[in-house]
DNA sequence: CAACTTTTTAAATACTGTTTTATATCATTT
DNA sequence: AAATGATATAAAACAGTATTTAAAAAGTTG
């Protein structure tokens, strides 16, 4: 039984920013958080790994966080507070409720059918195309609604980035659905 | 309260040269100075910094000297004073009296309001401009008299530089403001 | 002889690096 | 022949560096 493409969406990593107080002491909390990373002269924030769910954290000297690497709005809420336990647990004031942005969704999709980029590169708007096989193997199509980034592969596999809630994918793989049936490309 | 172009001037840097006798022994200078730098094949003179006021001072074997960083002539003043002693305590006859030539001066201001640096570029005698956003946010605008250099941006601050004496940048940012209201865009 | 070396300083931009993740090609490297 | 490491995408956090301007000194290089 096939799938269809907008059915076929899954969630593969989030980024979300969130500001959990205004200071942050990063050499105490890079030197008694097990495992932690601080290298100021490389990046100026300490990165923090959570196992379960697997997120990692960015923080800053600001009170800021980011985290990556959710697979759901669920886990990265949960990898959040997670976090605002271990900074609570140093003797640090962390509100219990943590407020969070989505700054990026990155979701896969399956066409489920194999494409020829090189005809999709000619017939969709060139100047909203990007394909150069040689350099990536992805042709990228960047989608003004909804503002994502779509990478198409030949074998019909599918990344939208850029998205700020879950339906900007769904509509985007809508959208290339129908634009690719338009042309007869599948 | 709002403070007038013209009085919000303030000297940032005041580069400047002396001479302080007629040979120096830099090896000797930079082995018994402490923090003095010296690497012939890279620059032919002596580093020397100074904390209070903060200055650095290019030492060359031929007696002359440059002072950089003083951020008023009191100071600059002062400084060149401080090397002086320094090279006495050596024991090189060094006069106490020490004459200097300001050389440059760097100011900044501020028109305390926005402005449009595209509208300027093409208002402005073209051939005195030089704009180009996408290598310096700053418009470059060199005046004749007082001859110096203004670095003018979005948000209304200037840096001038090139100037002999304080009052250099006084008449340039006199000069601006009037220019800049003669075409309306201030 | 021109141009670059070094030092200082402000302004405001762009851009680097770090983290995560799927996808799929290539070039290296064990 | 597997296994890394780029390559490309988006996004935030932020420290740092580059960009530009002027000027002197006295070396080196072209």
């Amino acid at each position: 039984m096939k799938v269809r493409p907008e059915d076929s969406l899954k969630i593969e990593n989030i980024v979300a920013s969130a500001k959990v107080t205004d200071y942050l002491d990063l050499p105490d909390i890079a030197s008694k958080i097990p495992g932690a990373e601080y290298n100021k002269k490389r990046f100026p924030g300490v990165v923090l790994r959570m196992q379960d769910p697997k997120i990692a954290a960015l923080v800053f000297g600001s009170g800021k966080v980011v985290l990556t690497g959710a697979k759901s709005v669920d886990s990265l809420s949960k990898g959040l507070n997670i976090l605002g336990g271990l900074l609570r647990d140093l003797g640090i004031d962390i509100p219990t409720k943590l407020d969070y942005k989505i700054q990026n969704i990155v979701t896969s999709a399956d066409l489920a059918t194999p494409i020829n980029l090189n005809k999709i590169a000619v017939g969709f708007n060139l100047d909203r195309i990007e394909y150069e096989p040689e350099q990536f193997p992805g042709l990228v199509y960047r989608l003004e609604v909804p503002k994502v980034v779509v990478l198409l592969f030949g074998s019909g596999k599918l990344i939208i980035t850029g998205g700020k809630e879950p339906g900007d994918a769904t509509k985007a793989v809508i959208k290339i659905v129908s634009d690719l049936k338009s042309i007869g490309l599948i």
